[in-house]
DNA sequence: CGACTTTGACCCGCGC
DNA sequence: GCGCGGGTCAAAGTCG
């Protein structure tokens, strides 16, 4: 329930909370009323449908907050049955190899067809293929993570911009998809593991699939790429990947999805929480957030209805 | 000039 | 053993 920590749930999402503004008839037929009714009247009337107003917001509130409420349960309910199993079930826990050439080319061929499930924006777990055919003698060595971003269409580079920072080492063609797949490794290296690959989705061509292979053993080196223009759309998961818990927002619509059920059975599973209390996590989702927001042109419309609402007010006293 | 990218060559495991 | 294909290396090129 540490999300509640992460976003004040009482905010108002009403699309136009300034409803009653529109209502109220304009600044004549104020004057007028005014004239013919009295002051007192509809200044208790006005009164009564604020308040009226307020209380409405509130319900509201309260019944987002216990829906809110409602989905962490479930989430941490799915997520601890998620952990049972996998402790009863050692194989399933298995989630990558060293030298994982077999294994890691049949994850690869899901993720492209995972691509393909809602228009490449989903993630499939690699840990489930990774866990069936194990080759022999091998052991766990890494973790690999997938992430799905989307990106511009005419966007060319391969490119995932995560706030690490990548040393590009390599790129080739592969077999199983036209466009080249780019490798990476965390600046940081050798003291940092880390490796990253990353490839168009043969599905969707504007989706890049960036897979991380191991552990990052430093800290985030800034969270001011984390929300660059062009990577809009990101679902993450794992553990190399910045952020445990899936987020996404996307180009076309200022949605914010904090996919909870995609963060992996890590055997630390404590990590994400650490993760998801994190300032860089909090300072990400804030971010996000507020980018969101900026981008919805019914909350600008809201927010210009409320600051020009505010002037017809303090006009109208002023008069008064 | 240093850091980073590009790209062809090389290495190595797997399947036949 | 050989060929294929994914992954890595490293020299050359590019950029700030």
């Amino acid at each position: 329930m540490e999300y509640f920590s992460l976003v004040d749930t009482s905010l108002d999402l009403n699309a136009n909370p300034l409803r009653h503004i529109d209502e109220v008839p304009d600044n004549k037929e104020i004057q007028s009323t005014f004239l013919e009714l009295g002051r007192k009247i509809s200044a208790k009337e006005e009164n009564r449908a604020l308040m009226e107003e307020l209380n409405r917001v509130s319900a509201e509130n309260k019944k987002l907050t216990g829906m809110l409420t409602v989905l962490c349960e479930n989430y941490n309910a799915l997520r601890s049955q998620l952990l049972d199993y996998v402790s009863k079930n050692p194989v399933a826990e298995q989630v990558v190899v060293g030298k994982k050439r077999k294994a890691d080319s049949t994850a690869t061929a899901t993720a492209n067809g995972g691509g393909a499930n809602g228009g490449g924006n989903s993630e499939s777990s690699s840990s489930d293929e990774d866990s069936c055919k194990k080759p022999k003698g091998e052991h766990v060595k890494a973790k690999i993570s997938r992430v799905y971003v989307r990106t511009e269409a005419n966007d060319t580079s391969l490119i995932v911009k995560d706030g690490f920072q990548w040393r590009k080492y390599g790129q080739k063609v592969t077999r199983d998809n036209p466009s080249p797949r780019a490798y990476f490794k965390c600046s940081f290296a050798p003291s940092c593991p880390v490796k990253k690959k990353v490839q168009r989705s043969i599905e969707d061509q504007s989706v890049l699939v960036a897979t991380y292979e191991g552990e990052h053993n430093h800290p985030h080196p800034s969270r001011v790429e984390s929300t660059p223009s062009s990577n809009r759309c990101v679902t993450l998961g794992g553990s190399a990947a910045p952020f445990p818990a899936s987020l996404s927002s996307s180009l076309s619509g200022p949605t914010i999805t904090l996919d909870l059920t995609k963060s992996k059975p890590n055997p630390d599973s404590k990590n994400s929480n650490q993760a998801m209390n994190s300032p860089e996590f909090q300072q990400f989702f804030v971010e996000q957030m507020a980018s969101s927001l900026t981008k919805d042109p019914s909350f600008k419309a809201a927010l210009a209805a409320a600051i020009s609402g505010r002037f017809l007010q303090q006009n109208q006293t002023e008069k008064l």
